[in-house]
DNA sequence: TTTCTGATTGTTAAT
DNA sequence: ATTAACAATCAGAAA
């Protein structure tokens, strides 16, 4: 059977006006506001793994591991478990934990409509402004000399 | 005691 | 374009 070639779909000359409104709707919220910052990070980010990861996919981590490096800003989708967890267990004290949260948010948020949701986007949106920010920092700060450790850094608690 | 796991989606960096 | 990893959380299980 030959199969083939379904590889361009709609590429190339594709771009039809209808496209065109539909892309506008299904973008990002955050795409839609303005352009992002032109701050270029090529080499800031660096992945050292934890070296405390027992599965193959890590997933956490310990404790602290840099205290300098800025984390990844929670979603909007990790705001809107924050209200989430609320309610839902003012309605199901019954329930232990997360995992059951997490299946139910996750139910609800994809039933939730993008002006629902968009609240939620634009506070993550802002969040990861501030992540940018202090990435910024952070490595200005590293370059700077991270030999710099000394001051309080850390004794024993 | 201490550490890890699970479950959800979103964002990012790298490929 | 797609993949891989990590973000919070918390109670329970494993070592």
């Amino acid at each position: 059977m030959a199969k083939k070639p379904a590889k361009s779909k709609k590429s190339l000359s594709a771009s039809s006006s209808a496209d065109k409104e539909k892309a506008l709707k299904l973008k990002s919220p955050e795409k839609m506001k303005k352009t992002v910052k032109p701050i270029r990070v090529s080499e800031i980010e660096k992945r050292p793994k934890n070296p405390k990861k027992p599965k193959a996919k890590p997933k956490k981590k310990t404790k602290k591991e840099d205290a300098n490096k800025p984390k990844k800003p929670p979603t909007a989708f990790f705001f809107f478990l924050e209200d989430f967890r609320k309610e839902y267990q003012e309605q199901n004290p019954d329930v232990k934990s997360m995992r059951d949260i997490g299946k139910a948010c996750g139910e609800k948020w994809k039933t939730m409509t993008y002006e629902e949701k968009v609240q939620y986007y634009d506070i993550a949106t802002e969040k990861r402004a501030e992540f940018e920010e202090a990435m910024a920092e952070y490595i200005k700060r590293k370059e700077s000399g991270e030999d710099q450790e000394s001051e309080d850094s850390e004794y024993d608690e």
